[in-house]
DNA sequence: TAAACATATGAATAAATGTTCATATGTAAT
DNA sequence: ATTACATATGAACATTTATTCATATGTTTA
């Protein structure tokens, strides 16, 4: 028997050691999905453009993408991304809706982004 | 003349100091586009369970694709995407390449995007 | 040198994603 | 009410991307 058991490495009790750290501390699998969703909205040129904007000035749509030089429609459609995971929010106002950055942690991690990229 | 001029939402002042702002603190396009690279790599839920058994240990990639129930193939193409981001380094043992984290930069990005997600 | 092991990589496939186009919804003005 | 304006949205298309499979590279051991 035991013909199956895959011993990684030759290091069996080290890799034993490791399985109960990791399942000590890995988040659940739904928090690790939420979290890659979150990040692939920092994911797109697009939209992180449109958070620079949204980091100055509380933005109409129609000005978001005259400023950004995109469609309607394409500002729409990420704007809509954005606001699902609540990193901006939106108000009416006559016929416009202003959106502005829902929170802080927007700032920050775009914060640590850069200052990753920006080390050699 | 001046038919083509779009005068989104009847504020052309407003608009006007809008481009003014964002032209001085957007960044260039090549760091937007940097940084929206570096968030890809944090979008995908396999990477993010690597990121964090590298929080714990120095591990093979052997290891590593048992750990984490998939194949050697899959980990090691994802490796090379964390590599190329310098999310990652490694360091050969033999036969054996150990993986562990390249900077400071990916745990505060991973805690902060936790933040986030948890609050309500 | 040959065989075994650990990892890397190219090609193929399936799934996800961003933009465009057409159109719908909602608000203000005539 | 009808027209114009601002925004949202569904469908289609093109591109990107993650995994699998087969195989190549590199290291150790017999």
């Amino acid at each position: 028997m035991a013909e199956k058991e895959k011993m990684c490495c030759d290091s069996k009790e080290i890799h034993e050691d490791l399985l109960k750290i990791v399942n000590a501390t890995m988040p659940p699998e739904t928090e690790l999905y939420d979290l890659a969703e979150l990040f692939k909205v920092f994911g797109d040129s697009t939209r992180i453009r449109i958070l620079f904007v949204l980091f100055e000035a509380e933005v109409c749509v129609c000005d978001l993408a005259e400023v950004l030089n995109m469609t309607q429609s394409a500002i729409s459609h990420q704007l809509r991304i954005l606001k699902q995971n609540k990193l901006v929010k939106s108000r009416r106002e006559g016929k416009s809706i202003f959106y502005s950055l829902a929170d802080s942690h927007v700032r920050s991690i775009i914060a640590q982004g850069r200052e990753h990229i920006e080390e050699d």
